[in-house]
DNA sequence: CCTAAGATGTATACATCGTTCACATCAGGG
DNA sequence: CCCTGATGTGAACGATGTATACATCTTAGG
């Protein structure tokens, strides 16, 4: 891997692609990320990148992969081991914010049917489930955990879509906080009542 | 509008674009609606729908309008005017199942920021959320109507996303409205609590 | 050290797509 | 009756995803 004189060889082109891919993203939104942008970008012919990346799709399930490592770094950077249900409702305001200042990867992550054929994809979201599982657990040790995990879930996920959807008042992170952490206290209150319910329709990811 | 023998005139061609973008919708998912195989179903030439549609993404707003009109029909048949718990449960379970039932409508209908051009398409979600707002006021009469439909709302759309995505058991109808049902009740159960919350961070469409 | 094979990038080509523009055709009101 | 506006056609342009054949580099094994 001697940097060689020749430009011929890029070095790491799949990282390239990556960074090139999400930069796109952000910068003009789902539609701006096409392979030969991103070729142009990472300064290689339109072609090279299928040498790392089946077709655009497998392009962009990476992106959604990082994007939900991301999110999981993020959402433990707002609590590294949440046990109380304030703690928890500063997690979903990581997660709305995540949303919010990356609509494009957010959307991207989101946005098709989890193609099962990409395993880095599926253990990244399985990764974010687990988590939020867990820390509702270590939160409510007395309640049906699955239950209650995708109760939250649901429910933060779906804050964080009528937000980007401008149904809910954005304008300032304060408001967006107040309001998200309002929404998950309410649901706490009940969560006492969940355990043993017959919520059993629930399966892990 | 006499039927004459010529076939150069289609008749209406505004509402067949509509119908045969929501048929390659239902077909082919949103890769399949693209404006030429959209004129090619309605057996017109490649350019012929831009007489009624500015472009591409003004035919998607016109389907998604489409499908916020019939998601608002399909709640309104669950339970005309809910009014207690259970019934407003049963509209939850209806949304859900409207997700799951055309799935690539849906995600067409919250894919992509709601473009504030397509007055038609504001419109259809002004009314879905006049319409959530208006049953949650009738069923908890003393609490911030405001707050709670907005928790109610995030709470079910989480839900219909989370289901979407393969994150949660979509195997059969029953097993989905078992698990809307208890996540719905179990926020319900702290309804009564949210009476004059600090959640005024809420806004109406 | 040399060489052959595999890995990586290039060039070219094709079908499709969104969109524009000039033109053709139809319908209805002066 | 014909002229004007609404509606549909056709050809054309640039961009995109992708397949194929070819070029170049890296490196493992003799």
């Amino acid at each position: 891997m001697s940097r060689s004189s020749s430009t011929y060889h890029h070095g790491d082109l799949r990282a390239a692609c990556l960074r090139a891919a999400r930069e796109l993203l952000e910068e003009d939104g789902s539609a701006g990320l096409s392979l030969r942008a991103v070729a142009r970008r990472a300064g290689v012919s339109a072609t090279a990148p299928y040498r790392h990346y089946a077709d655009r799709e497998a392009l962009v399930s990476a992106v959604a992969a990082e994007g939900y490592r991301e999110l999981a770094t993020h959402l433990t950077q707002a609590h590294p081991a949440p046990s109380t249900p304030d703690e928890l409702a500063a997690v979903a305001v990581a997660y709305v914010r995540f949303a919010l200042e990356h609509p494009a990867l957010f959307r991207a992550m989101f946005a098709e049917p989890c193609d099962p054929t990409s395993e880095e994809r599926v253990a990244a979201t399985a990764a974010i489930s687990e988590y939020v599982r867990t820390i509702v657990a270590a939160t409510f040790p007395d309640v049906d955990a699955d239950a209650l995990s995708t109760t939250v879930w649901a429910l933060v996920h779906g804050l964080a879509f009528l937000h980007l959807d401008g149904k809910l008042d954005s304008s300032t992170p304060e408001i967006v906080a107040a309001q998200v952490t309002s929404a998950v206290h309410a649901l706490f209150n009940a969560a006492p009542a969940m355990s043993g319910t017959a919520a059993g329709a629930q399966r892990g990811v």
